[in-house]
DNA sequence: GCGGATCAC
DNA sequence: TATGGTGATCCGC
């Protein structure tokens, strides 16, 4: 989720991990520049493991502060988190991975320091023509928004119980926590934290189990609205999107700002729930505006170039989406803590990195980012899919408590693949590489892959291949297995046996929620009957509804049916979520009536 | 094409 | 009781 940056966990602070100042808020990749990653180099490790951790030096990525979290006391959330952490596996592991940072960052201050004037002056006059032609590129004609739910999953929790908002609540569990309401980031407690770590810090948390479903059909309430500001916005992950509102702001005489504040009040209206937005002239821009007012905020970056500049000139570079803790600590390194720094060393960002990473960083110091949907490049696949971007893996892993017998881990690997077929069949595609994925005790990941003759999609092709790297890895003792099909294709003719097939399970999935509807109709018919006028409005919801679920069935004619299935308990859940209540089976028979149909 | 690593959510 | 899962990309082989 966006507002809940992921947080690889805790790492040791080398000399250079200090650079947590600010307030740091996700900032996702935009999709088609993807992400910047420096160059990873091989080097020996330990090479900077010398002096002992302790927790003042300590620096956590759970301390770094968000929306909500500014009278945190840091000392002791550091303080609390070291103790917990610091004779685990895992705290090892950040450590040896923070070690190889450290060497790669000497190395490249070494060569920094071995280039001669002459050599900068020259890769300089290099980086200033890129930045001309950056520059010329610069599209200021557009007005994008970012909407970004707040807390997303945490908020959804809420609306079905009410009592959590004013208490410290964390959706997750003992192992991860996913979100943190707003009362919980009081204490520290956040995102990608581990259970036993936020309980400690805050003993009265309570903890929700994660719903998907229900975080699936508040997405698709807020879609339903964000599509009437743009028919073609783009959806990063369930809890936000990016609108090219130009059209619509033409259309209605309307500035950017009124769009964002009509379009945080009709997600509202939709859902109950708050989201913050960005405006600005690109997608980028628009990512780190809708952080700075959140929660249920709003912010401008004016679209003018001096405007853009100013707006850059002191950005942290960590809030670019793209650079992360790697990247930053790296740059720090270099003397760059913000964007306009990434352009006065210019000529050591065009010295020191690749030409894709050198490009990335002297656009984020000019300020620019996509100004077309499906990306500048306008890279999508014309199959007629529109701005759905094929995918180009698919996979499946799970943790578990330490292995080491050879014949539970032949166990979980059958089931993980079985696992990744099914997932390959429901989207129709087929693979030729297959990738086995493991994760030792001491939480070293290890993968290892295979390109067959042909493409595969069953159980019982991928599993001997996949048992086979396993084997060749024996013995060892893990505590994750993940396997993962890539180098993909359309799954080709004998698709429609397999349709075929597929259509028995799905009258079954649709019976089995039938059923479960009527069930938790009984209880809720005390309440239904007394409220007429919530009948009302669920009937006027229900008729949206069917025109909304019939709209989509047309544009997906032709798909399998298991994304019609899909499509369709999301159709349920969020009039469910509309209506405040259960849904009738009747109004269930009619809705999976209309599937049918189609 | 392979394996490690980074990044995002 | 002890730190997730999915997908993408980049670099250097």
């Amino acid at each position: 989720m966006a507002e809940e940056q992921t947080a690889g966990a805790a790492a040791a602070a080398g000399p250079t991990g200090q650079g947590c100042s600010g307030q740091h808020e996700v900032l996702q990749a935009v999709p088609a520049h993807g992400p910047h990653v420096l160059g990873t180099h091989q080097l020996p490790v330990g090479a900077a493991a010398s002096q002992q951790p302790s927790w003042q030096q300590y620096s956590s990525v759970f301390t770094a502060s968000k929306a909500g979290m500014q009278n945190v006391d840091k000392e002791k959330v550091k303080r609390v988190v070291f103790e917990m952490s610091k004779d685990s596996a895992h705290f090892k592991n950040e450590q040896r991975k923070q070690a190889q940072v450290d060497a790669r960052i000497a190395q490249l201050k070494a060569k920094a320091a071995s280039i001669s004037q002459a050599e900068l002056a020259a890769h300089q006059k290099a980086a200033d023509a890129k930045l001309a032609q950056l520059e010329a590129g610069r599209d200021l004609s557009r007005t994008w928004l970012h909407a970004d739910m707040d807390a997303f999953y945490a908020s959804v929790e809420e609306l079905d119980r009410p009592d959590l908002k004013s208490k410290p609540m964390a959706v997750g569990g003992m192992g991860m926590i996913t979100t943190a309401n707003y009362e919980a980031r009081k204490f520290g407690v956040r995102s990608a934290m581990p259970g036993f770590i936020a309980r400690k810090l805050c003993p009265q948390l309570a903890f929700v189990k994660p719903d998907f479903r229900k975080y699936e059909a508040a997405s698709v309430a807020t879609r339903g609205v964000f599509k009437v500001y743009d028919p073609h916005f783009e959806a990063g992950s369930l809890d936000e999107a990016y609108l090219d509102v130009t059209d619509y702001c033409a259309a209605h005489s309307m500035t950017g700002e009124q769009v964002a504040a009509e379009l945080r009040a009709g997600v509202e209206a939709a859902t109950r729930l708050t989201c913050s937005v960005g405006i600005a002239p690109n997608a980028t821009l628009a990512k780190v505006a809708s952080d700075l007012n959140k929660p249920n905020g709003q912010a401008l970056v004016v679209s003018s170039r001096e405007a853009v500049m100013a707006f850059v000139h002191d950005l942290p570079i960590r809030k670019v989406p793209g650079i992360g803790k790697v990247s930053e600590q790296t740059l720090n390194a270099l003397g760059i803590t913000t964007c306009g720094q990434l352009l006065q060393q210019r000529g050591l960002i065009a010295a020191l990195f690749s030409s894709i990473s050198a490009r990335f960083f002297l656009g984020a110091g000019l300020g620019l980012g996509h100004t077309q949907h499906g990306g500048d490049r306008g890279d999508e696949g014309g199959a007629g899919g529109g701005s759905v971007v094929a995918r180009k893996g698919i996979s499946c892993e799970r943790t578990f408590a330490n292995m080491s017998s050879s014949a539970d881990m032949e166990k979980m690997a059958d089931n993980l693949v079985q696992h990744l077929a099914a997932d390959m069949e429901s989207e129709g595609i087929e693979s030729k590489t297959l990738t086995l994925k493991l994760k030792t005790t001491d939480f070293a990941v290890r993968t290892r892959a295979v390109t067959l003759a042909g493409h595969v999609h069953t159980a019982q092709q991928m599993l001997p291949p996949i048992l086979k790297l396993l084997r060749a890895e024996l013995p060892c003792e893990i505590r994750l297995m993940g396997v993962r099909g890539s180098a993909l294709r359309r799954l080709t003719s004998a698709g429609d046996a397999l349709d075929a097939a597929a259509a028995g399970g799905r009258l079954n999935a649709l019976q089995r929620m039938i059923l479960q509807g009527r069930k938790q109709q009984q209880r809720g018919e005390a309440v239904e009957q007394q409220q007429g006028e919530q009948q009302d409005e669920q009937h006027c919801s229900m008729v949206i509804s069917y025109r909304q679920l019939a709209q989509d069935l047309a544009i997906m004619r032709g798909s399998m049916p298991s994304m019609k299935q899909r499509l369709l308990r999301c159709h349920m859940t969020c009039l469910m979520m509309k209506t405040r209540q259960v849904l009738s089976a009747a109004a269930m028979v009619r809705l999976a009536q209309m599937a049918r149909a189609h």
